[in-house]
DNA sequence: ACATTTTCAGAAATCGTTTTCAGACATTAC
DNA sequence: GTAATGTCTGAAAACGATTTCTGAAAATGT
């Protein structure tokens, strides 16, 4: 059993509402509020956050539910989250659900029973459609995922144009048959897509899209067996880190020299992305921002809960790295951001 | 204001008490556990955990502070330990500290005041300290960081012998000049150090260790210096992931080819140490097994409180790839796990 | 010196649960 | 038919805080 606040009130010799308010800056005189504070000391006294939520209704806490914080856009997201919730004297309840509908549907009940202030949230496809259908009770943000989006306040990529210039470069780059997979959980994977499509069509060229779970293994063997047929590609695209991984891993495998047999580019620009091979060529998200953005909104719908749902639409920024350069070396020293000798150095 | 029990209980024609045995599968007749569900679900409720929580004296929560969730390890740890609280029926509370002891205290300071079940944590160098002379009034086990350990349970890799390893490897590749760069806020970087150092001198070598904040930038600046001037080694060993991708990181930026200029080893079995060059031979550790044993420690200690601190002590693998294989090419197509041509092909 | 205001502190209600205690009713035993 | 036994249900007391209401003492005004 731990030590209350009614424990400190006797040591102290005051009533509890007394303790209360010299915790809270209450109007307590000086003498008292020593007395007090002397007590707590001794004791070790730490308020009961349960208590305190209950009584004021005030959970003081912020929701996160990612798919997947092992992928480093999303633990950066969380930290901007999470550095915005702090400053505001808040807490962050991160949850990830592992892309897994039955988990999401689990935490939202968590975040339900825990009385949340607010929710910042990734949803799967197939949460995003129950969402519209039954909304939330409590004000939520979507971040990354948003579909048409309608209900709710969200903060997303733009995720069409950014599969467009990716599509772009590689066409100007004198790539013809480009391939790209995809993740198939998310809407963020969709829109992609349909944005590589178009992008294709309206430069003559066939789309040729493959929807994937967004992990490494499952991009690493999609890929393994495309490159291995007939069909395969001479430029690849990811829309995601994972799949990128699983990307290179496929070419790595397989024997294929990247970019001479097979230009990648992808999306997020992890660390890694610049120290693999020649350089992997990604479109950059503003992480960060994200998450700062994602906390705006929300504290601003907190604040007045009658604003209509607002979309905020970040850009990405194309890093060009080697990894699409083959056919025009020249272009090189010129395009990227970092040396190419350190990695060409890379080989034995 | 949402919908509480006494609600649920006037709906359903009930008291209180009623509503509560029929959630927690207690004596009542079926006829009004159905009138009860049926009412639940009409309107819509959810316990307030912050009330049952008040009421129960069990938090059911787990803790878990890390210093930094975007380091791959953590992450992986902190998906072992969510695995198993939710098996038991438990939420886990994540914060990071980002190796600042500012927010460790806080984040400390939090866990009491959600009265958590137990605690997990990788604390700093001095936190460690601090732990050991005011310690905790809950259960905590420790992990990845325990240093000569005492009062709490722990769960640690073999450091010493793991650094060990590494020097061996790289010895018997024919590298002498083997410097080092370890992260200098936890136990566990001074561990690997003075493992390293005590292997340097076994063989006659004088180490070379330089202690670091464990980050990308840091690890990149300082070896950048260091392989710019007199006393460059021949080979490094980096001892975490962060500083691993610092060292690549810096020889790429100077143009040292891995590893004919430099050798590279490290610890952190991640995704990107086998794409990267040839491959970079890491010392992988059991990082769900970590995050498991730790959880069944401290689930043995809330049932047993009185038992004596155990120290569980697991053993890293080493798994050697092309970047520490420069002098023996012969030896590459034996002892790798993967195979080479991948890498090799990468380069343009 | 007395009335009025201000300042400070305590009693008690409250938040939404669980749980104890006791009572109501039905069932069984004789 | 009464006593003894179960089965179910409700009233009320916690849990640990905050907050309202009220009153006592002190400070101020005249």
């Amino acid at each position: 059993m731990s030590i209350s606040i009614k424990d400190v009130a006797e040591k102290a010799g005051v009533s509890v509402a007394t303790v209360s308010r010299v915790l809270s800056e209450g109007p307590v005189r000086a003498d008292t509020k020593e007395r007090v504070h002397a007590a707590i000391k001794a004791l070790g006294y730490r308020p009961n956050l349960s208590a305190r939520r209950l009584r004021t209704q005030h959970a003081q806490t912020i929701g996160l539910i990612v798919s997947d914080i092992r992928n480093p856009f999303f633990t950066a997201v969380g930290r901007g989250v999470e550095d915005a919730a702090y400053r505001a004297g808040m807490r962050v309840l991160l949850c990830n659900t592992d892309e897994n509908v039955e988990r999401e549907r689990m935490y939202l009940r968590l975040m339900q029973e825990e009385r949340v202030t607010g929710l910042i949230l990734a949803p799967t496809l197939a949460m995003l459609d129950q969402l519209q259908k039954n909304p939330l009770q409590f004000p939520a943000v979507l971040i990354d995922r948003a579909g048409a989006g309608g209900l709710y306040d969200s903060v997303v990529l733009d995720n069409r144009e950014a599969a467009n210039t990716l599509v772009e470069h590689l066409f100007e780059e004198g790539y013809r048959r480009i391939g790209g997979v995809f993740g198939q959980t998310s809407a963020t994977g969709l829109e992609r897509r349909d944005g590589y499509c178009a992008s294709m069509k309206a430069r003559g060229l066939t789309p040729d899209p493959r929807l994937l779970p967004p992990t490494v293994d499952a991009g690493e063997k999609a890929m393994s067996e495309w490159l291995a047929g007939p069909d395969a590609p001479e430029a690849i695209i990811a829309s995601n880190g994972l799949l990128l991984m699983g990307v290179v891993k496929a070419a790595q495998r397989l024997g294929r020299a990247i970019p001479s047999d097979l230009a990648v580019a992808g999306f997020d620009n992890e660390d890694w992305t610049e120290v693999v091979g020649p350089g992997l060529t990604v479109i950059e998200q503003p992480v960060h921002d994200i998450g700062r953005n994602a906390m705006s909104l929300l504290f601003d719908r907190l604040q007045n809960p009658g604003l209509a749902p607002r979309k905020v639409v970040l850009s990405g920024r194309c890093i060009v790295r080697g990894s699409t350069l083959a056919s025009k070396p020249a272009a090189l020293a010129e395009n990227r951001s970092a040396p190419l000798t350190g990695a060409a150095a890379m080989n034995p």
